[in-house]
DNA sequence: TTGAAAGCGCTACCAT
DNA sequence: ATGGTAGCGCTTTCAA
């Protein structure tokens, strides 16, 4: 018995026959009781563990689901990470993480791990599928879409309401009184961007407030395009009071550079930001920003995905998981009231 | 020729048996030319792909590898993650993260998937084996452990040099004139926090300096616990100019109440953290600290253990990776370099 | 309640 | 250079 103990090594040493030791052994409460107990006995004093292959051959499942991310380094993707892990790892699931690096060859690549059997379902995160021609993407394989939306893919999606999630971060800046709100915008058009936007540009028009030239930034949502767009925007005749990036790493890179022009924040300029990253609530000022809670998308995602595995119904609607506004210390009211009255032009 | 096709479906097409296909795709030169590009040709045709538990069954390997982390949450652990796939995917190989939140039991449990086919080798970045009466962990298992060390275990190990990292972020407090300063540690007593303790003790004793009572504040590695040990030393009857922080989190912590406290940084206070993490550079001002190559650390983790796979030697010492002191904003000369002078009390 | 045996899809050995 | 075939370790019919 060299090596590690296989069923057939059980079988042998209680003398019964391999096929009793696998039901035994799966629960399947079909083994009477002298038999069972000597069965779990010597499974446990040999430390068996059943061979993972050899069953995923047997069963055509391997138990693993693939979560696929743009970039693996953006913390972000963490939380949901968790998230997606814990409900993973309580059905019996392990997690395959994927790096597409916007990368389509990466993309479909990962997309055809799910017919091999690497993985018998996929989270994605990247806003994407693959190009039709290079996969039979049918829209029934067991994907479920998390925080992007892949447009009429027939996939379920967990997301969240980007239009009314910046509507609410924009009427925060204007209930404390600011007119000359600017926005920095996420790669267009990728809808998450397009509905940041759109929800920017609503809060305003409700609010009778003009959208002045240059107030719409675009930016990438890196840091580097956040000091960008902030010079540009400091650059304007005629200067915002407030900003709206559209996720966190952009307003840190505003507001280092505000803070590199001799501009305070709030004091003079009020941000706000988009994700609530790990830390965005340790900055200095703390940042007022759109939290999405994380952990629980990757739970939710998940579990749509255990359903959509066991043959459960999905839900055939996106799921939308709320926000959450947390202001803290980027944002106050404007420094001078007043004195930005200077009308509106187009 | 429903469902996937397989290795006998391209076999029959091409009227040649199992053995060659096999052969033909796994590119061995075993096979003569009229017959290869037919077979590659259909197998591409039927955008075939070899099913993975029946090649692992077979083969034994399972072509993954598991990077087992004490917290996927920390995004520390994601520039590793990063850097530890990019190498893995090179070599064909996929990654399974591991998060273990201090469990003992998900560590055995992890462990345990090392040898029931789930994975080849792994990466260990908890500190800690399982409980050695859980597991026959002998210490030639296909194991390497990154950052962390594992003192006694044979695995190979990735580090830094944490005491040499420490103590060049000191002698910078040093030479910019400080004399009082304090430190917060990790977690102790362990290892990474002990050596980085140890490295601003010996910065200390070189310099000549003392380390006053309290200056060496007890943490955890969290914010919070920055925030605390940061009270902690502003209620001492002479109070630090600087403070090393054992890693960047509780160095946030530190500055945050050191602001609420109207103490400035770096004009006041300056303050040193350790890990360079992602944003830490855009913070306000941008945080003085010890960079990591994380990344790096992964790929090189990544490395050594596909030797350890491939039956090639492995480095029987530990590897170390360089560490950087970035200097940034948060470190300045003392405030007024002469008023200090108090004379030094043990 | 238990056993016998087929077979998941692949690779690699032994032939030819 | 190619074919035949055993067998990786497991689950699951079918029979008893």
């Amino acid at each position: 018995m060299a090596g590690r103990p296989k069923i057939k090594d059980i079988a042998d040493m209680v003398g019964v026959s391999p096929a009793t030791v696998s039901r035994a052994l799966a629960g399947t409460g079909l083994v009477a009781e002298p038999t069972l107990s000597r069965i779990r006995e010597t499974a446990a004093a040999l430390d068996y563990r059943p061979n993972v292959s050899a069953r995923n051959l047997r069963t055509q499942r391997s138990m693993a689901i693939l979560l696929v991310v743009r970039d693996a380094g953006n913390p972000f993707y963490l939380e949901v990470f968790k998230g997606v892990e814990a409900a993973a790892r309580e059905a019996g699931y392990s997690v395959l993480m994927g790096n597409t690096e916007d990368d389509p060859v990466r993309e479909t690549e990962y997309f055809a791990m799910l017919g091999d059997g690497h993985a018998d379902g996929m989270i994605l995160m990247t806003g994407k599928l693959p190009a039709p021609n290079d996969t039979r993407a049918t829209g029934d394989e067991p994907v479920v879409v998390a925080l992007e939306m892949v447009e009429g893919s027939g996939y379920p999606h967990v997301v969240i309401d980007n239009h009314a999630a910046a509507l609410s971060a924009v009427n925060h800046l204007i209930e404390l009184g600011h007119q000359n709100i600017a926005h920095i915008t996420g790669p267009l058009p990728e809808p998450m961007s397009q509905r940041r936007m759109e929800g920017y540009r609503t809060a305003m028009k409700l609010a009778g407030l003009a959208i002045r030239e240059g107030f719409e930034q675009r930016g990438d949502y890196l840091l580097e395009s956040g000091v960008q767009c902030c010079r540009a925007l400091l650059a304007l005749p005629v200067l915002p009071t407030a900003i709206f990036c559209a996720n966190d790493e952009m307003a840190f890179g505003v507001i280092g550079e505000l803070n590199r022009q001799g501009v305070s924040v709030p004091d003079d300029v009020s941000v706000v930001g988009f994700d609530d990253l790990f830390l965005s609530a340790a900055f200095q000022p703390p940042l007022t920003t759109v939290s999405q809670p994380r952990a629980d998308i990757g739970r939710q995602a998940m579990t749509i995905l255990l359903s959509r595995l066991s043959g459960a119904a999905v839900p055939d609607e996106p799921v939308v998981v709320a926000t959450q506004l947390k202001v803290r210390g980027t944002t106050a009211p404007p420094k001078s009231l007043t004195t930005q009255h200077q009308g509106r032009h187009q």
